[in-house]
DNA sequence: TTCTTATTTCGCAAAAATACGAAATATATT
DNA sequence: AATATATTTCGTATTTTTGCGAAATAAGAA
């Protein structure tokens, strides 16, 4: 690409483009799916339930973490990983915010 | 990446990630959002809207297309796109689905 | 037909994302 | 201290995405 571009866009592109892009992987998907079907704050043995490695599972989590979507703590050698409920309901609302701005009347729009 | 892994997650999850990896790229969200001011057709021109080239544009335009989230039509030379209204109320339904899945009770996790 | 305009396709290059094994780190147990 | 376990970091390889200029294509105008 020669030169990133992205950061010629508004903070406010970036800013959800990044989160959206969170939500971009099945992998990433699928973690934030089974922690929230958990409802506990569980350790790293779930790379298991991936068909992934235990390295690109902690990577994609890793991403998780920087899009601010989970939380986590350690205790011993483990850590726990869970949902940040304010994080998701701010994409929520982002979501929202969005869809709402790209609906129009249908008939307004490439009428044949 | 060696090998790509994304088909080996369910069918549901890789189709959500490929709708929200449309929006993961400032571009296209001010595409879609152009799209929606102007609530009608409009033809290329307005690559000039973007600091990005006529090329490039066109390369976000056809993953949009892809995504089916805008629809086109040609007259003459020109092309007219415009936003799918039917997509984006499904992928308003998709990610007001996925917020719900992933909304629990806060007391459940992460407690320290 | 030739010229102009709008768009798409092609080929290429650079950046970012994805993936993993090996090694390093950190903690708990023996 | 030595061992076992859990996680993270490092190095590397491959794929995908992003980006653009040049050429090709297509339609209308002169």
């Amino acid at each position: 690409m020669a030169i990133a571009k992205t950061m010629l866009f508004n903070d406010e592109l970036q800013k959800n483009a990044e989160l959206f892009k969170a939500l971009a992987h099945p992998a990433r998907l699928a973690i934030l799916k089974y922690l929230a079907e958990t409802r506990t704050c569980i350790n790293g043995d779930f790379a298991y339930e991936l068909p992934l490695s235990r390295t690109t599972v902690n990577q994609h989590l890793t991403e998780l973490k920087n899009a601010g979507l989970i939380l986590w703590h350690t205790s011993g050698v483990k850590t726990y990983y869970c949902l940040n409920q304010k994080k998701i309901s701010e994409l929520g609302e982002i979501a929202k915010a969005l869809i709402d701005e790209l609906t129009i009347p249908e008939d307004t729009c490439c009428q044949p």
